[in-house]
DNA sequence: CATACTGATGTCGATTGTCTAGGTATGGTG
DNA sequence: CACCATACCTAGACAATCGACATCAGTATG
């Protein structure tokens, strides 16, 4: 796989994240569930980037996370927005809208 | 410099480089300049990256380049797109399309 | 009751692209 | 001549993602 979408991930994923806890708190297989999900199959964070992420954001104080039990009945660790999280989330939404419309000018999209 | 736009630059380089190309064959500064520009200064391609970006992108047989005078006087490298830069852009440009509206949708945009 | 699938968490090494921070050189301007 | 803007280039560091794999717990299947 050389070049993909999944290239264009890098930077958005913790915005990502972050906006799935703002709508309701999660354990982290249901949060790769609910982007990919609402994202109809665009995007799909892979394991190996959406656990490091988590213990990224849980290290700098945007999300906590405590053990629970899933729907499913299965032991799951649940992740929530901090009050951080939440200033957080809007400083990278508002990167990110500053972002694409600047690439879309450069690429003539509007 | 812990979090900015400029990590979100990460994959979408290629592609504003090789539709600053498409619109007209430029050296490597002037592309920095026009992607600036046409951003609105959002966009800043700082030259550790433009460049390898270009020997990236040439390596790939997407672009050409060419010494010659710049509009300044001074000497430039100029580039220019293949056909097979063509291609490549109308498929990260896709890419793109895709990926920016997914994120939106994920976030609520639109 | 063995098998297999799905849900769920986790780790590891490699890759890659960008960043910071330098450096060289040249032409135009005060 | 000093300075600035233009223009190219490189090295090393770094951070995020990726692919691949490992593990364990429920649930359904034969």
């Amino acid at each position: 796989m050389k070049k993909s979408k999944a290239d264009l991930l890098h930077g958005t994923l913790d915005l990502l994240i972050l906006k799935s806890l703002a709508i309701a708190s999660m354990h982290g297989w249901a949060i790769s569930k609910h982007i990919k999900q609402v994202s109809a199959d665009v995007l799909e964070v892979n394991q190996g980037s959406l656990y490091p992420g988590l213990y990224r954001l849980e290290d700098r104080g945007w999300i906590d996370s405590k053990w629970g039990i899933a729907p499913s009945g299965r032991k799951a660790k649940f992740y929530s927005l901090t009050r951080r999280g939440r200033k957080q989330l809007a400083v990278e939404d508002a990167y990110w809208r500053d972002f694409y419309l600047a690439v879309n000018r450069v690429l003539e999209i509007g």
